[in-house]
DNA sequence: CTACGAGTTCAAGTCGACTTTAAGTCAAAG
DNA sequence: CTTTGACTTAAAGTCGACTTGAACTCGTAG
């Protein structure tokens, strides 16, 4: 497969590829002609770092996911590793954005002429707590 | 109040303050002898934005929130059509991110040896649907 | 022959929300 | 006096994940 292939298949550019390629998430591939040629394997690759994205995954902690163990480390320990950590910060990220909608509903049932009324009463209600 | 007050009582750094007032959302206050004295109404504006910035507003939005509307258009309005698009956007990623919690459970739930395997099972499963 | 499309490299640009740095000013304390 | 500390400015740097641009090389179709 040709670079623009892979890209067509993932739904991502080329340029994508070749950063990841850059920074060490994906091996480098052979070549023909100079130009990239992805097997199975690499396909397999990129689709688990598309995944991982999908979960959160940084590029850093994708990376930590393939070189951070100790070669032989089934998959199984090295997701569960990184899951801890990720569902902790995925589930405070989720409380964040509830508590943005409950205060934006609150702000909205404000009675104020102007917008220097919010800030008074926005600031009279943290004092008191 | 000098900067460096404001600042503590927001818990921003004092250049921060001075971002805001750069790009338009803070106006310029009074100085003496070349310093920013804040009086009460910019602690009000500052706690709008602060407020703003906590129910998930980008500054741009906050700018918008100022003087995207014919002056003298109460508060309750500017909010209320602001809040349309938000409560949407935060529920959009909320459900990204619980999206992010399942497939992470998934993940972790494999059986494979190597994560060249996990891949190939990645794109079975995305072949199915 | 030449033009085209797809590939290559390396460096630099993008986005948002700030922070950091460098160089200068000024009032009060020692 | 001089030092200190808080302030001033404008410009540049930061972060992550890419994208864009410029300049170049191929193989192939007309």
């Amino acid at each position: 497969m040709a670079i623009s292939d892979v890209a067509r298949v993932f739904g991502l550019r080329t340029s994508a590829i070749r950063y990841y390629e850059q920074i060490g998430i994906l091996p480098p591939p052979m070549r023909k002609n100079g130009r990239r040629r992805y097997d199975d394997s690499a396909i397999f690759r990129l689709a688990v770092v598309q995944r991982a994205r999908e979960t959160g995954f940084t590029l850093e902690e994708i990376r930590e996911l393939f070189f951070g163990f100790t070669e032989g480390t089934p998959p199984p320990k090295r997701w569960h590793q990184l899951s801890q950590r990720k569902v902790a910060e995925l589930r405070e990220r989720i409380k964040r954005l509830q508590l943005m909608e409950t205060l934006l509903k609150r702000v909205e049932e404000c009675r104020c002429d102007a917008l220097d009324q919010c800030g008074e009463r926005i600031l009279r209600q943290r004092r008191k707590k």
